[in-house]
DNA sequence: CGTTAGCACTCATTAAAGGAGAGTGCTAAC
DNA sequence: GTTAGCACTCTCCTTTAATGAGTGCTAACG
């Protein structure tokens, strides 16, 4: 979508913004000429070098922040570096054993395993790792089941193939028996098994009723529930783990920057927002200003998918600074929601 | 445990000590005695109140952060205020209807409900709240039901009389079948019913084993899951809200304090452990160095506990600088504490 | 013509120095 | 016992100066 390295650039100011851009990730500092003709053999003086960084400027692909500092990267210039220049770095074997043992678990709860590839993810890459758990509504069911549990009330739980379990405590008329609530079920079951849950709706009114003439009551207050559980907001569910690490970052010193980070990601809506914006195949780079949301536009966010049976169950994500490691948090990224996806096969 | 207000204080003294807390706690700026004689009509010259002062500090209730600035109190300081001097005020008509209104709602949930809670408390102190919910092992069986999800695994769910509900997926042998799983539950849920959760285990070999000796092996499964239900970590339970309010408290504008602060707090069993300290009955306010925990030696937190029948279910906390609103807080935590106890009974 | 050395210039950062102000402790008088 | 007066202390803020990194420009070089 964005890098067209078609952009005119000859290879000296590749390596030049190339060094900009490592130098810069690894120090956090503005790098100047010297620097980069020292320690990046270009075999070129750094007066050269200068000449370059201007034209780099020009396009505006760097900046300065004040003019005697050196150069940063902007970010057309990350961009740049993640589309064009960056070679895609195969993941340390170590890290990939790391990950693997990991997930060598007996975790038998989708929820759990979200929660430790959150984990796993902050905890190597030291960036604030987001998910997105998978919708209910695109799940199909595995288990309904409506329970008695005292006169009046009744739990009703409910289980998708993709492992996510909702479960409602729920006012029901006190003549409603607990053999009500198993044929209700049963019928409920054997009609919706298979079934998207997002297809109930349609499916309900026809089918069912007919059915079930004797229990009109309890059926038509089922269907009520089944369709309060439909409409909360519960149906985009995210995690995150590591939000911390942000307070690491020398860019984020700043108490009110971080602040308006947090609160952002305090708020479902947003995180969610900004993870469901690309939930195309393949990882996705977010650099600064392309993120929707003023507080993070000096973060990237890098999200991939994780899929069962080729569908996309959910998006899961790594939030950073700008001046982030692109391309070992993507290559850790993309071999984690591999993993991930192989164990929630196997759940 | 801590106040005795004997400590000889003469009237003046008191007085003087008063001001410097309330003082203090509004303005985040160390008082002077001038301020004191200003504002606070002693009808004494700051002279004479400045020799208070001296006596005061002499004794541990105030100290000066260095030799030209006011006084501030010191934890003692703030302890003795908080037994003997502030006066507990009854809690604003205004903010008793918000707390009120805001549990006229039709939550089904007891942990919807305490979510609801430290919203509301976060919101209306600025501190962050925190909650232990009710311990699943001291709760009563309301509901157990074991169910057939698919060769070879079961949902396993049980609901206690506090309302809280834990389920979990569980492998089992391929050969157990729905109906099995139907008996074992039917079982259980006529034993169990009513037992306190951590009796289960002296209750579950005699009495059971013997009426289920056909299920036998999905039985002794059965047990097995019950009992990783109980020995997981999963018992003690918190939940908070607000965290981010602490950043707004001038105190904390430094971000290596912050920064420690929210460690302790994003880890589970230390936030337990500061509330569980205390499940006595009543109102606790632990300040400063009274708090075990190193990162928080600068907050107070406020308990108190929250019932079913008179029985303790859990204990709700404000958690905030130790130049806190005490009795402002206080006020509004009891109120809500007991419109809570009571939500819950309704549940 | 591209490359480079040289140099003046800019600007952030740091340290030192000099008030200004707030508040105290002490002393002496009431 | 209380209070006015005053010298003293220490933080905070501002000013000033020095340092140093890095640049842009120009002129010379191959």
């Amino acid at each position: 979508m964005w890098g067209d390295c078609t952009m005119e650039l000859d290879a000296r100011k590749r390596k030049v913004l190339e060094a900009i851009v490592i130098d810069y990730i690894a120090t956090a500092e503005p790098v100047g000429s010297r620097t980069i003709a020292r320690k990046y053999d270009l075999g070129v003086s750094p007066a050269t070098i200068r000449n370059e960084m201007a034209d780099l400027e020009e396009m505006g692909l760097i900046e300065q922040p004040h003019t005697s500092a050196g150069r940063v990267p902007s970010d057309a210039g990350y961009r740049y570096y993640v589309d064009c220049l960056m070679e895609k770095t195969a993941i340390a074997q170590e890290a990939k054993t790391l990950i693997e043992k990991s997930f060598q678990t007996k975790i038998k709860q989708l929820e759990d395993l979200i929660q430790l590839s959150l984990k796993i993810l902050s905890q190597m890459t030291s960036y604030t790792s987001l998910v997105l758990a998978p919708q209910f509504g695109k799940s199909t069911l595995q288990l309904i089941q409506l329970m008695f549990v005292e006169p009046g009330k009744a739990l009703i739980v409910v289980v998708t193939d993709s492992g996510r379990i909702e479960n409602r405590i729920v006012d029901i008329p006190e003549s409603v028996t607990k053999t009500d609530l198993e044929i209700v079920s049963k019928v409920l079951n054997d009609k919706f098994k298979g079934l998207p849950v997002k297809d109930w709706e349609k499916a309900i009114l026809k089918e069912v009723r007919a059915q079930l003439v004797k229990q009109h009551k309890v059926l038509s207050l089922a269907l009520e529930l089944i369709n309060t559980l439909l409409n909360e907001e519960t149906d985009d569910k995210v995690y995150l783990a590591g939000a911390l690490n942000i307070l690491n970052q020398p860019e984020f010193k700043d108490i009110s920057k971080v602040k308006n980070i947090f609160q952002l990601l305090e708020n479902e809506d947003v995180v969610c927002s900004m993870l469901k914006d690309e939930s195309e195949d393949g990882i996705q780079v977010k650099i600064g200003h392309e993120n929707k949301h003023e507080s993070i536009k000096e973060c990237s966010i890098i999200t991939a998918t994780y899929k069962l049976e080729g569908r996309i169950l959910g998006t899961i994500g790594l939030l950073g600074p700008t001046r982030m490691q692109y391309s070992q948090a993507m290559s850790i990224l993309e071999f984690l929601t591999e993993t991930l996806s192989l164990a929630i096969k196997r759940l």
